[in-house]
DNA sequence: GTCTATAGAACGATAGAC
DNA sequence: GTCTATCGTTCTATAGAC
Protein backbone atom coordinates (compact mmCIF):
# COMPACT_ATOMS: atom_id res chain seq x y z
CA UNK A 1 0.00 0.00 0.00
CA UNK A 2 1.22 3.14 -1.04
CA UNK A 3 1.66 5.79 1.32
CA UNK A 4 -1.49 8.44 2.16
CA UNK A 5 -0.26 12.33 1.41
CA UNK A 6 -0.54 14.15 4.31
CA UNK A 7 -3.22 16.58 4.96
CA UNK A 8 -1.82 20.48 4.67
CA UNK A 9 -4.21 21.64 5.90
CA UNK A 10 -2.95 24.06 8.67
CA UNK A 11 -5.17 23.56 11.57
CA UNK A 12 -2.92 20.64 11.69
CA UNK A 13 0.16 22.35 11.14
CA UNK A 14 2.08 22.95 14.49
CA UNK A 15 0.77 19.78 16.08
CA UNK A 16 2.19 17.11 13.54
CA UNK A 17 1.52 14.11 15.88
CA UNK A 18 -2.23 14.69 16.30
CA UNK A 19 -2.01 14.41 12.30
CA UNK A 20 0.21 11.19 12.70
CA UNK A 21 -2.43 10.04 15.05
CA UNK A 22 -5.68 10.60 12.86
CA UNK A 23 -3.51 9.11 9.86
CA UNK A 24 -4.15 5.82 11.89
CA UNK A 25 -7.27 6.30 13.18
CA UNK A 26 -8.95 6.96 9.74
CA UNK A 27 -7.51 3.63 8.76
CA UNK A 28 -8.89 1.81 11.91
CA UNK A 29 -12.02 3.50 11.36
CA UNK A 30 -12.14 2.90 7.69
CA UNK A 31 -11.75 -0.90 7.85
CA UNK A 32 -13.64 -1.47 10.95
CA UNK A 33 -16.24 1.23 11.05
CA UNK A 34 -16.17 4.30 14.03
CA UNK A 35 -18.30 2.26 16.37
CA UNK A 36 -16.30 -0.64 16.13
CA UNK A 37 -13.23 0.43 17.03
CA UNK A 38 -12.29 1.16 20.87
CA UNK A 39 -9.35 3.58 22.06
CA UNK A 40 -7.64 0.61 23.42
CA UNK A 41 -7.30 -0.42 19.56
CA UNK A 42 -6.26 2.90 18.42
CA UNK A 43 -3.22 3.29 21.20
CA UNK A 44 -2.32 -0.01 20.69
CA UNK A 45 -1.92 0.78 16.73
CA UNK A 46 -0.39 3.99 17.18
CA UNK A 47 2.14 2.72 19.63
CA UNK A 48 0.62 4.38 23.37
CA UNK A 49 -1.65 3.64 25.87
CA UNK A 50 -5.51 4.57 25.51
CA UNK A 51 -5.08 7.60 28.54
CA UNK A 52 -2.04 9.77 25.97
CA UNK A 53 -4.84 10.48 23.43
CA UNK A 54 -6.82 12.19 25.71
CA UNK A 55 -3.83 14.80 25.69
CA UNK A 56 -4.04 15.01 21.75
CA UNK A 57 -8.26 14.47 21.06
CA UNK A 58 -10.81 15.73 23.99
CA UNK A 59 -12.21 12.03 22.63
CA UNK A 60 -13.28 9.52 20.18
CA UNK A 61 -15.87 11.66 18.60
CA UNK A 62 -13.23 14.64 18.20
CA UNK A 63 -11.16 12.41 16.46
CA UNK A 64 -14.21 11.80 13.88
CA UNK A 65 -14.83 15.30 13.86
CA UNK A 66 -11.22 16.40 12.87
CA UNK A 67 -11.20 13.63 9.94
CA UNK A 68 -14.67 14.73 8.68
CA UNK A 69 -14.20 18.32 9.21
CA UNK A 70 -10.27 18.13 8.17
CA UNK A 71 -10.68 16.50 4.30
CA UNK A 72 -14.14 18.10 3.67
CA UNK A 73 -12.63 21.56 4.35
CA UNK A 74 -9.43 20.61 2.35
CA UNK A 75 -11.28 19.76 -0.87
CA UNK A 76 -13.40 22.50 -0.97
CA UNK A 77 -10.39 24.93 -0.57
CA UNK A 78 -8.05 23.17 -2.87
CA UNK A 79 -10.33 21.19 -5.46
CA UNK A 80 -13.21 23.56 -6.00
CA UNK A 81 -11.22 26.41 -7.47
CA UNK A 82 -9.86 24.00 -10.29
CA UNK A 83 -13.12 24.71 -11.78
CA UNK A 84 -12.78 28.08 -12.30
CA UNK A 85 -8.87 28.41 -12.76
CA UNK A 86 -7.76 25.39 -14.95
CA UNK A 87 -7.39 26.44 -18.29
CA UNK A 88 -9.74 26.13 -21.35
CA UNK A 89 -13.12 25.92 -22.00
CA UNK A 90 -16.05 24.81 -19.77
CA UNK A 91 -15.73 21.31 -20.60
CA UNK A 92 -11.90 21.46 -20.45
CA UNK A 93 -11.74 22.53 -17.04
CA UNK A 94 -14.74 19.76 -15.62
CA UNK A 95 -12.60 17.29 -17.15
CA UNK A 96 -9.47 18.82 -14.88
CA UNK A 97 -11.85 19.04 -11.97
CA UNK A 98 -13.54 15.32 -12.39
CA UNK A 99 -9.75 13.97 -12.81
CA UNK A 100 -8.11 15.56 -9.39
CA UNK A 101 -11.38 15.10 -7.44
CA UNK A 102 -10.75 10.96 -8.71
CA UNK A 103 -7.39 10.99 -7.51
CA UNK A 104 -8.00 13.07 -4.37
CA UNK A 105 -10.74 11.15 -3.06
CA UNK A 106 -8.33 7.89 -3.67
CA UNK A 107 -5.33 9.46 -2.08
CA UNK A 108 -7.71 10.35 1.22
CA UNK A 109 -9.92 7.43 0.88
CA UNK A 110 -9.58 6.38 4.43
CA UNK A 111 -10.58 10.01 5.47
CA UNK A 112 -13.06 10.44 2.92
CA UNK A 113 -14.78 6.85 3.56
CA UNK A 114 -15.44 7.20 6.73
CA UNK A 115 -16.61 11.08 6.70
CA UNK A 116 -19.25 10.18 4.61
CA UNK A 117 -20.34 6.90 6.42
CA UNK A 118 -19.96 7.32 9.88
CA UNK A 119 -21.05 11.22 10.19
CA UNK A 120 -23.96 10.63 11.67
CA UNK A 121 -22.27 9.69 15.02
CA UNK A 122 -21.29 13.43 15.55
CA UNK A 123 -23.11 15.84 17.73
CA UNK A 124 -25.85 17.41 15.31
CA UNK A 125 -23.83 20.93 15.35
CA UNK A 126 -20.61 19.28 14.13
CA UNK A 127 -22.63 17.37 11.40
CA UNK A 128 -24.00 20.48 10.20
CA UNK A 129 -20.85 22.39 10.08
CA UNK A 130 -19.06 19.22 7.81
CA UNK A 131 -22.80 18.84 5.63
CA UNK A 132 -22.34 22.97 4.90
CA UNK A 133 -19.20 22.20 2.84
CA UNK A 134 -20.56 19.12 1.60
CA UNK A 135 -23.58 21.14 0.35
CA UNK A 136 -21.36 23.97 -1.29
CA UNK A 137 -19.33 21.35 -3.23
CA UNK A 138 -23.22 20.19 -4.67
CA UNK A 139 -24.31 23.54 -5.22
CA UNK A 140 -20.89 24.74 -7.12
CA UNK A 141 -20.83 21.67 -9.28
CA UNK A 142 -24.63 22.32 -10.47
CA UNK A 143 -24.36 25.86 -10.86
CA UNK A 144 -20.94 24.60 -12.87
CA UNK A 145 -23.20 22.68 -14.92
CA UNK A 146 -25.96 24.95 -15.45
CA UNK A 147 -24.25 27.77 -16.57
CA UNK A 148 -22.66 25.26 -19.12
CA UNK A 149 -26.04 24.42 -20.39
CA UNK A 150 -26.61 27.77 -20.89
CA UNK A 151 -24.04 28.26 -22.79
CA UNK A 152 -24.79 25.31 -24.93
CA UNK A 153 -21.61 23.46 -24.01
CA UNK A 154 -23.11 20.66 -21.72
CA UNK A 155 -27.08 19.15 -22.07
CA UNK A 156 -28.70 17.37 -19.88
CA UNK A 157 -32.53 16.83 -18.63
CA UNK A 158 -31.93 18.71 -15.59
CA UNK A 159 -28.11 20.21 -13.78
CA UNK A 160 -29.22 19.03 -10.59
CA UNK A 161 -29.53 15.48 -11.10
CA UNK A 162 -26.94 15.76 -14.07
CA UNK A 163 -23.98 17.09 -11.11
CA UNK A 164 -25.57 13.99 -8.57
CA UNK A 165 -24.88 11.37 -11.22
CA UNK A 166 -21.71 12.59 -11.72
CA UNK A 167 -20.72 13.01 -8.18
CA UNK A 168 -22.06 9.46 -8.13
CA UNK A 169 -19.61 7.89 -10.51
CA UNK A 170 -16.48 9.85 -8.72
CA UNK A 171 -17.70 8.90 -5.37
CA UNK A 172 -18.36 5.18 -6.36
CA UNK A 173 -14.82 4.14 -7.85
CA UNK A 174 -13.25 3.72 -4.34
CA UNK A 175 -15.79 0.67 -3.61
CA UNK A 176 -14.14 -1.26 -6.58
CA UNK A 177 -10.90 0.44 -7.58
CA UNK A 178 -7.33 -1.79 -6.41
CA UNK A 179 -4.20 -0.50 -7.39
CA UNK A 180 -3.13 -4.59 -8.83
CA UNK A 181 -5.12 -3.86 -11.27
CA UNK A 182 -5.06 -3.18 -15.05
CA UNK A 183 -5.36 0.41 -14.98
CA UNK A 184 -3.98 3.01 -12.14
CA UNK A 185 -6.04 5.35 -10.84
CA UNK A 186 -4.74 8.44 -12.46
CA UNK A 187 -6.00 6.07 -16.00
CA UNK A 188 -9.29 5.66 -14.61
CA UNK A 189 -9.07 9.37 -13.70
CA UNK A 190 -9.12 10.01 -17.24
CA UNK A 191 -11.11 7.48 -18.82
CA UNK A 192 -14.01 9.02 -16.03
CA UNK A 193 -13.53 12.82 -17.12
CA UNK A 194 -14.00 11.61 -20.70
CA UNK A 195 -17.30 9.62 -19.73
CA UNK A 196 -18.53 12.19 -17.65
CA UNK A 197 -18.00 15.47 -19.97
CA UNK A 198 -18.28 14.03 -23.48
CA UNK A 199 -20.52 11.33 -22.84
CA UNK A 200 -23.06 12.25 -19.86
CA UNK A 201 -23.19 15.94 -20.35
CA UNK A 202 -22.63 16.13 -24.07
CA UNK A 203 -24.40 18.90 -25.76
CA UNK A 204 -23.25 16.88 -29.31
CA UNK A 205 -25.82 14.52 -29.93
CA UNK B 1 -41.73 8.03 6.21
CA UNK B 2 -43.85 5.91 3.99
CA UNK B 3 -44.27 1.99 4.77
CA UNK B 4 -41.07 0.05 3.38
CA UNK B 5 -42.29 -3.29 1.49
CA UNK B 6 -41.34 -6.18 3.09
CA UNK B 7 -38.84 -8.72 2.22
CA UNK B 8 -40.56 -11.48 0.20
CA UNK B 9 -37.64 -13.50 -0.04
CA UNK B 10 -38.31 -17.12 1.09
CA UNK B 11 -36.72 -17.66 4.07
CA UNK B 12 -38.61 -15.19 5.94
CA UNK B 13 -42.29 -16.77 5.11
CA UNK B 14 -42.38 -19.23 7.61
CA UNK B 15 -41.11 -16.58 10.80
CA UNK B 16 -42.63 -13.31 9.84
CA UNK B 17 -41.99 -12.36 13.70
CA UNK B 18 -38.05 -12.63 12.38
CA UNK B 19 -38.39 -10.46 9.74
CA UNK B 20 -40.69 -7.81 11.56
CA UNK B 21 -37.57 -7.32 13.96
CA UNK B 22 -35.08 -6.98 10.98
CA UNK B 23 -36.89 -4.19 9.61
CA UNK B 24 -36.52 -2.32 13.23
CA UNK B 25 -33.00 -3.88 13.60
CA UNK B 26 -31.84 -2.30 9.82
CA UNK B 27 -33.46 0.98 10.41
CA UNK B 28 -31.27 1.02 13.64
CA UNK B 29 -28.19 0.14 12.21
CA UNK B 30 -28.51 2.43 8.93
CA UNK B 31 -29.31 5.58 11.55
CA UNK B 32 -26.30 4.41 13.95
CA UNK B 33 -23.85 2.01 12.14
CA UNK B 34 -23.81 -1.42 13.19
CA UNK B 35 -21.06 -0.84 15.86
CA UNK B 36 -22.81 1.61 17.51
CA UNK B 37 -26.26 -0.09 18.05
CA UNK B 38 -26.89 -2.48 21.24
CA UNK B 39 -29.18 -5.43 21.73
CA UNK B 40 -30.52 -3.28 24.40
CA UNK B 41 -31.65 -0.61 22.05
CA UNK B 42 -32.70 -3.18 19.54
CA UNK B 43 -35.19 -4.85 22.23
CA UNK B 44 -36.20 -1.44 23.51
CA UNK B 45 -37.00 -0.33 19.74
CA UNK B 46 -38.65 -3.47 19.09
CA UNK B 47 -40.51 -3.95 22.40
CA UNK B 48 -39.34 -6.96 24.02
CA UNK B 49 -36.78 -7.46 26.33
CA UNK B 50 -32.59 -8.36 24.89
CA UNK B 51 -32.97 -11.45 26.31
CA UNK B 52 -36.12 -12.79 23.83
CA UNK B 53 -33.75 -11.57 20.76
CA UNK B 54 -31.59 -14.17 21.22
CA UNK B 55 -34.54 -16.75 20.47
CA UNK B 56 -34.88 -15.83 16.70
CA UNK B 57 -31.02 -14.78 15.99
CA UNK B 58 -27.59 -16.13 17.50
CA UNK B 59 -26.56 -12.89 17.70
CA UNK B 60 -26.31 -9.08 16.85
CA UNK B 61 -23.91 -10.63 13.72
CA UNK B 62 -26.67 -12.78 12.87
CA UNK B 63 -28.99 -10.29 12.51
CA UNK B 64 -26.47 -8.34 10.29
CA UNK B 65 -25.92 -11.24 7.83
CA UNK B 66 -29.75 -11.98 7.61
CA UNK B 67 -30.07 -8.69 6.43
CA UNK B 68 -27.00 -8.50 4.09
CA UNK B 69 -27.68 -12.14 2.01
CA UNK B 70 -31.58 -11.29 1.97
CA UNK B 71 -31.82 -8.32 0.38
CA UNK B 72 -28.49 -8.96 -2.20
CA UNK B 73 -29.89 -12.39 -3.32
CA UNK B 74 -33.63 -11.15 -3.57
CA UNK B 75 -31.99 -8.23 -5.64
CA UNK B 76 -29.89 -10.64 -7.91
CA UNK B 77 -33.12 -12.78 -8.40
CA UNK B 78 -35.69 -10.25 -8.71
CA UNK B 79 -34.28 -7.50 -10.21
CA UNK B 80 -31.07 -9.15 -12.89
CA UNK B 81 -33.39 -11.28 -14.86
CA UNK B 82 -35.14 -7.56 -16.33
CA UNK B 83 -32.14 -7.36 -18.52
CA UNK B 84 -32.70 -10.43 -20.15
CA UNK B 85 -36.64 -10.29 -20.35
CA UNK B 86 -38.04 -6.78 -20.10
CA UNK B 87 -39.60 -5.97 -23.90
CA UNK B 88 -37.88 -4.20 -26.21
CA UNK B 89 -34.29 -3.61 -28.02
CA UNK B 90 -31.26 -4.21 -25.50
CA UNK B 91 -31.09 0.17 -24.41
CA UNK B 92 -35.08 -0.56 -23.61
CA UNK B 93 -34.04 -3.96 -21.32
CA UNK B 94 -31.16 -1.46 -19.90
CA UNK B 95 -33.86 1.47 -19.20
CA UNK B 96 -36.09 -1.09 -17.74
CA UNK B 97 -33.73 -2.38 -15.43
CA UNK B 98 -32.04 0.81 -14.23
CA UNK B 99 -35.68 2.25 -13.36
CA UNK B 100 -36.98 -1.04 -11.43
CA UNK B 101 -32.83 -0.90 -9.82
CA UNK B 102 -33.48 2.82 -8.70
CA UNK B 103 -36.95 2.22 -7.18
CA UNK B 104 -35.58 -1.10 -5.26
CA UNK B 105 -32.69 0.78 -4.00
CA UNK B 106 -35.30 3.28 -2.17
CA UNK B 107 -37.90 0.97 -1.03
CA UNK B 108 -34.95 -1.16 0.38
CA UNK B 109 -32.25 1.36 1.77
CA UNK B 110 -32.07 0.59 5.33
CA UNK B 111 -31.25 -3.01 4.18
CA UNK B 112 -28.85 -1.96 1.37
CA UNK B 113 -27.44 0.73 3.41
CA UNK B 114 -26.39 -1.44 6.07
CA UNK B 115 -25.17 -4.38 3.85
CA UNK B 116 -22.82 -1.99 1.82
CA UNK B 117 -21.12 0.10 4.87
CA UNK B 118 -21.37 -2.55 7.35
CA UNK B 119 -20.60 -5.82 5.75
CA UNK B 120 -16.80 -6.02 7.07
CA UNK B 121 -18.24 -6.59 10.79
CA UNK B 122 -19.30 -10.09 9.36
CA UNK B 123 -16.75 -13.35 9.42
CA UNK B 124 -14.88 -13.27 5.92
CA UNK B 125 -16.89 -16.37 4.94
CA UNK B 126 -20.20 -14.87 5.35
CA UNK B 127 -18.87 -11.41 3.98
CA UNK B 128 -17.74 -13.80 0.87
CA UNK B 129 -21.02 -15.14 0.24
CA UNK B 130 -22.54 -12.06 0.18
CA UNK B 131 -19.42 -10.28 -1.87
CA UNK B 132 -20.30 -13.35 -4.59
CA UNK B 133 -23.82 -12.27 -5.10
CA UNK B 134 -22.67 -8.21 -5.46
CA UNK B 135 -19.88 -9.73 -8.14
CA UNK B 136 -22.21 -11.79 -9.84
CA UNK B 137 -24.50 -8.36 -10.36
CA UNK B 138 -21.76 -6.45 -11.94
CA UNK B 139 -20.31 -8.75 -13.77
CA UNK B 140 -23.65 -9.77 -15.45
CA UNK B 141 -23.86 -5.74 -16.11
CA UNK B 142 -20.53 -5.35 -17.29
CA UNK B 143 -20.83 -8.39 -20.08
CA UNK B 144 -24.62 -6.66 -20.94
CA UNK B 145 -23.13 -3.28 -22.16
CA UNK B 146 -20.17 -5.31 -23.44
CA UNK B 147 -22.34 -7.44 -25.84
CA UNK B 148 -24.69 -4.07 -26.72
CA UNK B 149 -21.39 -2.42 -27.46
CA UNK B 150 -20.52 -5.03 -30.19
CA UNK B 151 -23.85 -4.65 -31.57
CA UNK B 152 -23.37 -1.18 -31.99
CA UNK B 153 -26.01 0.04 -29.71
CA UNK B 154 -23.89 1.33 -27.24
CA UNK B 155 -20.61 3.00 -26.67
CA UNK B 156 -18.47 3.63 -23.97
CA UNK B 157 -14.44 3.76 -23.32
CA UNK B 158 -14.48 0.05 -21.60
CA UNK B 159 -17.55 -1.80 -20.40
CA UNK B 160 -16.36 -2.08 -17.24
CA UNK B 161 -15.92 1.22 -16.63
CA UNK B 162 -19.27 1.94 -18.02
CA UNK B 163 -20.79 -0.55 -15.39
CA UNK B 164 -19.20 1.03 -12.57
CA UNK B 165 -19.75 4.08 -13.42
CA UNK B 166 -23.67 3.21 -13.92
CA UNK B 167 -23.35 1.42 -10.77
CA UNK B 168 -22.05 4.33 -9.26
CA UNK B 169 -24.59 6.65 -10.82
CA UNK B 170 -27.78 4.58 -8.88
CA UNK B 171 -26.03 3.69 -5.93
CA UNK B 172 -25.56 7.66 -5.33
CA UNK B 173 -29.02 8.60 -5.25
CA UNK B 174 -30.25 7.35 -1.81
CA UNK B 175 -27.59 9.65 -0.39
CA UNK B 176 -29.48 13.14 -1.62
CA UNK B 177 -32.92 12.06 -2.45
CA UNK B 178 -35.78 12.96 -0.60
CA UNK B 179 -39.56 12.25 -0.68
CA UNK B 180 -40.39 15.95 0.59
CA UNK B 181 -38.30 17.43 -2.48
CA UNK B 182 -39.66 18.10 -6.23
CA UNK B 183 -39.29 14.73 -7.95
CA UNK B 184 -40.78 11.19 -7.23
CA UNK B 185 -38.58 8.26 -6.89
CA UNK B 186 -40.07 7.15 -9.99
CA UNK B 187 -39.18 10.36 -11.96
CA UNK B 188 -35.60 10.36 -10.45
CA UNK B 189 -35.78 6.70 -12.05
CA UNK B 190 -36.79 7.32 -15.38
CA UNK B 191 -34.37 10.83 -15.76
CA UNK B 192 -31.30 8.35 -14.69
CA UNK B 193 -32.26 6.04 -16.88
CA UNK B 194 -32.26 8.35 -19.97
CA UNK B 195 -28.94 9.93 -18.90
CA UNK B 196 -27.64 6.32 -18.49
CA UNK B 197 -28.87 4.81 -21.80
CA UNK B 198 -29.41 7.97 -24.01
CA UNK B 199 -26.10 9.68 -22.79
CA UNK B 200 -23.40 7.75 -20.91
CA UNK B 201 -24.23 5.18 -23.18
CA UNK B 202 -25.24 6.56 -26.18
CA UNK B 203 -23.62 5.18 -29.26
CA UNK B 204 -25.10 8.34 -31.50
CA UNK B 205 -22.39 10.65 -30.87
C1' DG C 1 3.78 13.83 26.43
C1' DT C 2 3.27 9.45 28.33
C1' DC C 3 2.43 6.50 31.94
C1' DT C 4 -0.35 3.32 35.79
C1' DA C 5 -4.53 2.55 37.74
C1' DT C 6 -9.24 2.60 37.83
C1' DA C 7 -13.99 4.45 37.89
C1' DG C 8 -18.63 3.73 36.20
C1' DA C 9 -21.39 2.45 32.56
C1' DA C 10 -22.60 -0.39 28.65
C1' DC C 11 -21.58 -4.38 26.05
C1' DG C 12 -22.96 -9.30 24.01
C1' DA C 13 -24.59 -13.32 25.56
C1' DT C 14 -26.58 -17.20 28.60
C1' DA C 15 -29.39 -19.91 32.20
C1' DG C 16 -33.54 -21.16 33.49
C1' DA C 17 -38.55 -20.05 34.86
C1' DC C 18 -43.11 -19.52 32.84
C1' DG D 1 -41.92 -16.83 22.67
C1' DT D 2 -40.90 -13.90 26.31
C1' DC D 3 -39.38 -13.05 30.71
C1' DT D 4 -35.92 -12.00 35.07
C1' DA D 5 -31.46 -12.12 36.51
C1' DT D 6 -26.82 -11.97 35.80
C1' DC D 7 -22.07 -13.29 34.10
C1' DG D 8 -17.74 -11.74 32.40
C1' DT D 9 -15.93 -8.50 29.34
C1' DT D 10 -15.11 -4.26 27.20
C1' DC D 11 -16.13 0.47 26.77
C1' DT D 12 -14.95 5.73 27.18
C1' DA D 13 -12.93 8.62 30.09
C1' DT D 14 -10.40 10.58 34.20
C1' DA D 15 -6.98 11.28 38.18
C1' DG D 16 -2.61 11.91 39.23
C1' DA D 17 2.55 10.51 39.02
C1' DC D 18 6.71 11.18 36.29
Amino acid sequence: MEELIHNPDSRFKETSRSLEILEVVSRLFYENGYGLVGMRLIADTVGVRAATLYHHFNGKDDMLFQIALGVTQTFVERLLPILEEAEGSRADRLKAFVRQHIIFRWQRRYWISTTLRDLRALPAIQQAEVVGYLRHYQDTLRDFIQAGMAEGEFSAPDSTLAGFALIGMIHGINDWFSPSGTLTIEAVADLYADMAVDKLLSAVN
